[in-house]
DNA sequence: AGCTGCCAACCAATCGATTGATTGGTCAGT
DNA sequence: ACTGACCAATCAATCGATTGGTTGGCAGCT
């Protein structure tokens, strides 16, 4: 489609933007941010190259120079996508104070503060993943997967503890992580939340979903 | 495109059906079905109307004489499921007995059975919605507020009479409401639950979530 | 300063293929 | 003879992608 079919109204009023440090510089980037854009609001199928050489300002023909096919330009926001999740989480582990409660509080508070930080970007990757071919998928689930086991392992620790009192660790953590992907739907600044209301929230959430006792908030 | 670009991964082994009573007779029918899975697969923009009219066996200019545009298909599909889940959530409250905690565990196990037992079409409900005009999603969007507001009445009520310790029933809303809408993404005859453990599970997950005690299933 | 070589960035024009949609008409069942 | 279902052929428009070529700035040398 030469023009915008109608104006956004899945996320009109969040910022584009990337995580610090991974944006491409020059022009490269600026494609990559159109893309962010214009996946999140028409997704990939519904934007044409046309539509985002407009957005960034260049000719279609410029695209090539800086990717070889629109399938990439998905497939790298795709995967910064999923990179900055695992990346958050696994350092949200580290920073916890141990203990199977803390951990899950700080997992939580990792998903749903890098959902609403950058709620573009988690659309795209986990809404437009279906648009990437197989073997440009892949390494985006792999990294996925990953991620599902970093909460799977501390579910399975309290679990196993007593700490927790869960009967299937394996549905509880996909109901926690359903609770904090769908975050990126939703969360912009025109919600009466800052990032980090709802992400303590959402923690206390899981604690409680898991049977167990309040935690301090860090 | 023509043909599938690869082999299904995003909901190959979940069977291609609507809920009864509403599919409608003849061709037509065959269109909504086939528009059903390949929408759900491809989404509704990586699905040409040759791709929909070789899907049912009939020439594309055929689904002409049936819908208007293509549009009209995903626009039905979208309402179907909507329609569905909000007659689901209504009945489930109606049959439910007396008190929040039984109301919003009734509530959530209808949410889940319905994304459990028709999870085409609950993906395509939600995922594919932002593909319509917003005449013809508006329908669908004022029927998810209703449910919506089903789901937060049953929390305030929980809340205000001190059944459930929950800070904010709009967050809790939102957070039990992700856990079942996401259901759809992953459920299928492939996993080792049947629709009910879900269910079930996500009912108890609900209740743990607002501080509420357990209550026995129906 | 002036010249040369270089390169990322850029674009007009165009490719064959595919898009959503339409026409005029066939055919079986009643 | 009428009707609903169906299709071959085709439409203008747009698709993703490619070509050949231009632009402006910057480093190195004279």
């Amino acid at each position: 489609m030469t023009g915008p079919r109608w104006e956004p109204r899945r996320l009109s009023a969040v910022a584009v933007e990337l995580p610090p440090g991974v944006t491409p510089a020059g022009t490269r980037g600026r494609i990559l941010l159109a893309g962010l854009q214009l996946f999140a609001e028409y997704g990939f199928h519904g934007t044409s190259i046309r539509d985002l050489a407009t957005a960034v300002g260049i000719n279609s023909a410029t695209l090539y120079a800086h990717y070889p096919a629109k399938e990439h330009v998905l497939a790298e926001l795709v995967l910064l996508g999923h990179e900055e999740l695992h990346r958050r989480l696994q350092q949200a582990l580290v920073e916890a104070p141990p203990g199977p409660a803390a951990q899950l509080a700080a997992l939580v508070r990792a998903q749903v503060g890098a959902h609403a930080d950058f709620p573009l970007l988690a659309l795209v990757a986990n809404a437009e993943l279906h648009a990437l071919s197989p073997e440009r998928a892949a390494p985006a689930l792999a990294l996925r997967e990953q991620s599902r086991q970093l909460g799977l392992r501390v579910l399975r620790l309290g679990a196993d503890r007593g700490e927790f009192r869960v009967a299937d660790p394996v549905l509880a953590a996909t109901a926690i992580g359903s609770m904090g992907m769908q975050v990126a739907h939703w969360f912009g600044p025109d919600q009466p939340y800052t990032r980090d209301q709802v992400a303590d929230a959402y923690a206390d959430f899981a604690l409680q979903l898991v049977g167990a006792d309040p935690v301090q908030k860090g």
